[in-house]
RNA sequence: GGGCGAUUAGCUCAAUUGGUUAGAGCGCUUGCCUUACAAGCAAGAGGUCAGUGGUUCGAGUCCACUAUCGCCCA
């Protein structure tokens, strides 16, 4: 940084330069070193197909400054970056693209449209990792991962093969969640419910032997009804009690059916007599198995009716729906319809309603995995922050069901099964077999299906470290330190990722998750590129610049909320770099101008300035709460407190106070010692803003940095974290008493409309002999910041006539203001301040007179209030000497 | 239906294990282009802490209920 004529900062000058010096020079960069602690986090990758919005940027802001800040403490830091291959929504991407062209991926044909992907992917698919440079994240960018790099394929088979060969991954028909679009199975967590005002039609089902007789059903998917093999109801219910056993003529199909007991009925719903579709309905698929019903498929991949339809074979399920619903009120078999509202399964990547339907998938099964998972959280091995989230976490934990784990997609890792063609053995492998382990024939067949690209992104804490293999990255960085994210991904992702870990490695992937807010618009909505409401984060740090936008966003990080935005709040940030700025314009002219030597601090023997003992003391205050607030993941207060330093002990108070030291200095020593302290405080303030303001700073650091006789280390992102000074509460309370003694001539000032530059004459009275000769000590500093040309301190001092005055502490402070004062001004001010002093005092006294409070309060605060209402005593009654005088 | 979160100044949010007269940023009022900074400096105004009840010497903070809003699960 040069002292340039530009008060303003100016981002752009100095980010990308940065940025690329720090990729250089190899700092985000991680080996393995058995000698120093590792500080390790996985980046919860991105899908390729993302830009950057606000949510990314939180994450990676967050991330980054605890990667920064253990980095400067010494740790061995990891941030682990990639992408993910995101299967369903990438195949989709393409395929829309392919459309454009009139061309479907059968027409390519498998291999050249995975092809076409990876081509896609080479061009398109590290948009958002060059946006996440943008923001400064310090990613160890040569150990970037990708979840279809060969390693982490590797990984995906092993962990097949391990879960396989435990028994704990089986194939078998169930219902699943179907998308008719993406033609694929969901896992349950990948379908989103919304609540749907839709119809409850009731339809009757008449007796085989007694047509004019019937039973009614009530359904919310009237079209299913094709797939029918049985009508349910409780056995306990006597209104079907003697219908158990007998048939219906399953309508338009004519299909006969029977009625079947099942305790699984709800009386309550509908008439109480369900129909049973086990082919399209998840509770009713394991009604048939338990009474040997066989399921009937009446619907194709695509949602179009089957040939199982008969006459409705063909139609989308939906026309259907209303074909049918008119076949049968013609026939009178519709009994009536009521408008029900009930949830809509969705899918989570094309939004298309979800159909239950009977398929022969691959299964995890969750139980064990889930136990373990459960067992590692209730150990205090794998904590979250904020603590609420534990419930919710264990909750589904202890709800899970199976998961579905195959897909009818191309993109992804294909399942490592081969099926014998000979013997119909199904052949678990790394690698293709060969032959068959069972009847050692060669006509093998792969499964075509894919895996959920959550299943690799569950081994992505241990596979992005070299896992199967043994790799010295495994065990220096794993398990890794902290996860941070967000609460969407807490069942997708964290969840998995702690099951497998545990499964793989026997021990979890992280000891703390951080679950931070979710960004929402000014009206509290989610963003979306729906609604058009979302503020893009590359917008804001191109207007604002990137530390303007990290410091903005960690201000309103508190934790776990949710952060309402609007591009305003980022002017908070802006303004703080600009001050950051600003000051170190100032300090760095003091260097230029001047030799500084910067001496060990604390010099021996050398009595230093009131206010650099104060200012060293207020930094270690920093030093300390901002290392205690990261240390607990409270971002908002982190930065909060470097922010009140910096602003308002730092920049309002003490660059002002040495101002004189700097510009007329009475002693060459002491300017030297002025400039020394500010050194020492500036270049310690530094490395405190650095994680929030990772560029400003380091910029500023570059001048800085040269300027002591100590020789501070190169680059800041490298440098020490500070650690606390001596801190020293005397000093820090004089001050306070110093700064309000400033600010109540202050408030004179502005109150009479006396310019701040007239200088003044000023009383203070003191009620002590020993409080009047310290505050003399200070005589010179009042002078200079309240601009007073005389001051006189002593023992009661008499008030002048014609002068205003104000209660400070014990103190009495008395401006002469002949010709100037308004007396009438003089008393409304005077008597405004008695009454706030009386009602405090009402407060106080209605405590002490309480014999409970007496009785039971500790006795220290009890203490407290006595000492209160004797100070509160005095200075009513001085107050009111003052006013009577006024009369 | 079950669970979680929120409700504090005009707006957006803080407030350690319950213990000073509840704070900040923005906005507002007043005065200042003071030689680091007008994206700034200085001084102010502004609050029945959603409501009701309870525990306690003492409640924004703990408990119960109610209201409004939001999220998750089924």
């Amino acid at each position: 940084m040069t002292v340039t004529p530009s008060t303003r900062y100016n981002p752009k000058e100095v980010e990308d330069r940065w940025y690329a010096y720090w990729e250089e020079k190899g700092y985000f960069h991680s080996e393995p070193d058995s000698k120093r602690k590792s500080f390790t986090i996985v980046i919860p990758p991105p899908n390729i197909t993302g830009v950057l919005h606000m949510g990314h940027a939180l994450n990676c802001i967050l991330q980054d400054v605890l990667i920064r800040w253990r980095r400067m403490q010494g740790y061995n830091t990891l941030w682990m970056p990639g992408t993910d291959h995101a299967g369903i929504a990438t195949q989709n991407v393409v395929e829309r693209e392919l459309l454009q062209k009139g061309l479907r991926r059968q027409d390519l044909g498998r291999e050249k449209f995975v092809e076409a992907v990876w081509k896609w992917r080479e061009e398109y698919g590290s948009t958002i990792i060059k946006q996440l440079k943008k923001i400064g994240s310090s990613c160890d960018w040569q150990r970037e991962r990708f979840t279809m790099d060969q390693g982490l394929s590797m990984a995906v088979r092993e962990a097949f093969l391990r879960l396989w060969k435990k028994g704990l991954i089986y194939k078998g028909k169930y219902i699943i969640n179907w998308c008719p679009r993406c033609q694929t199975a969901l896992a349950d967590d990948e379908v989103d419910h919304d609540t749907h005002e839709g119809f409850l039609w009731y339809l009757r089902y008449p007796f085989k032997d007694a047509p004019h007789l019937s039973i009614t059903v009530a359904t919310t998917r009237p079209e299913t009804m094709l797939g029918d093999v049985a009508v349910a109801v409780n056995p306990s219910d006597e209104r079907y009690k003697e219908f158990v056993g007998e048939k219906l003529l399953l309508p338009i199909v004519e299909r006969e059916i029977p009625i079947i007991a099942d305790e699984m009925v709800d009386k309550e719903f509908g008439t109480g007599a369900v129909k049973v579709t086990p082919a399209h309905d998840p509770n009713d698929f394991e009604m048939s198995l338990r009474h040997h019903l066989q399921p009937l498929i009446v619907m194709a991949e695509d949602g179009t009716m089957n040939t199982q339809a008969g006459e409705f074979s063909g139609m989308d399920r939906f026309e259907c729906r209303e074909a049918l619903v008119e076949e049968l009120r013609q026939k009178k078999l519709l009994a009536k319809i009521e408008l029900y509202s009930y949830s809509v399964g969705h899918c989570y990547r094309c939004h298309t309603v979800i159909e239950p339907y009977l398929s022969d998938q691959w299964f995890v099964r969750m139980k064990p995995l889930a136990q373990a998972a459960i067992k590692a959280t209730e150990e205090g091995r794998v904590t979250f922050y904020p603590e609420r989230w534990t419930k919710v976490y264990l909750n589904w934990l202890e709800n899970v069901r199976d998961w579905c784990i195959s897909r009818q997609i191309w993109w992804g890792h294909q399942i490592p099964a081969w099926y014998c063609k000979d013997c119909g053995h199904i052949n678990v492998a790394i690698e293709n077999p060969g032959a068959c382990t069972q009847c050692k024939g060669k006509n093998l067949q792969q499964d075509l299906d894919v895996l959920d690209t959550w299943f690799s992104s569950a081994l992505w804490p241990f596979s992005t470290l070299g896992w199967p293999e043994e790799a010295p990255e495994l065990k220096t960085y794993y398990p890794t330190s902290v996860l941070v994210t967000g609460r969407d991904i807490l069942y997708f992702w964290v969840a998995r990722m702690v099951m497998m870990g545990l499964e793989m490695l026997g021990e979890e992937p992280f000891g703390k998750v951080y679950i931070h807010g979710t960004i929402l618009d000014e009206q509290g909505r989610r963003m979306s590129k729906s609604l058009g409401n979302g503020i893009d984060p590359l917008e804001m740090i191109e207007r604002y610049g990137t530390d303007a936008v990290r410091m903005s966003l960690l201000l309103l990080t508190t934790e776990g909320q949710d952060i309402k935005l609007s591009e305003t709040k980022f002017g908070m940030g802006r303004n703080f770099t600009n001050k950051i700025w600003n000051a170190a314009r100032f300090v760095i002219m003091q260097f230029n101008q001047s030799e500084i030597d910067q001496p060990p601090y604390p010099v021996e023997g050398v009595s230093m300035a009131f206010e650099d003992r104060w200012i060293l003391s207020r930094l270690s205050n920093a030093v300390t709460s901002t290392t205690e607030a990261l240390e607990h993941f409270k971002f908002n207060e982190a930065l909060q407190t470097v922010y009140d330093f910096f602003w308002h002990d730092l920049c309002d108070w003490y660059l002002e106070i040495i101002k004189p030291r700097l510009y007329e200095p009475e002693n060459q020593a002491d300017k030297k010692s002025a400039l020394s302290t500010l050194f020492n405080v500036f270049h310690n303030t530094l490395r405190l803003l650095h994680p929030f303001a990772p560029f400003l700073t380091e910029e500023i650091w570059s001048s800085v940095s040269k300027k002591g006789t100590i020789l501070l280390e190169e680059n800041l992102i490298i440098a020490k974290w500070p650690e606390a000074g001596p801190k020293d509460l005397e000093i820090e309370k004089t001050m306070e008493l110093l700064q309000e003694l400033v600010k109540a001539v202050r408030n004179i000032r502005r109150n009479f409309n006396i310019p701040d530059r007239q200088s003044l004459k000023a009383i203070i009275s003191s009620p002590g002999v020993s409080e009047a000769e310290s505050l003399k000590n200070f005589s010179n500093f009042l002078k200079q910041r309240a601009y007073l040309e005389e001051l006189a301190i002593g023992l009661n001092l008499v008030r002048p006539d014609s002068s205003a005055s104000a209660v400070v502490g014990a103190f009495q402070l008395f401006i002469p203001l002949a010709g100037i004062i308004d007396v009438e001004a003089e008393k409304i001010r005077q008597d405004k301040q008695l009454h706030q002093l009386e009602e405090y005092l009402q407060k106080v006294k209605k405590k002490l007179s309480s014999k409970n409070f007496l009785e039971k309060a500790p006795p220290e605060v009890v203490e407290k209030e006595q000492t209160k209402e004797k100070e509160l005593d005095e200075q009513i009654r001085r107050l009111r000497l003052v006013l009577a005088e006024l009369k």
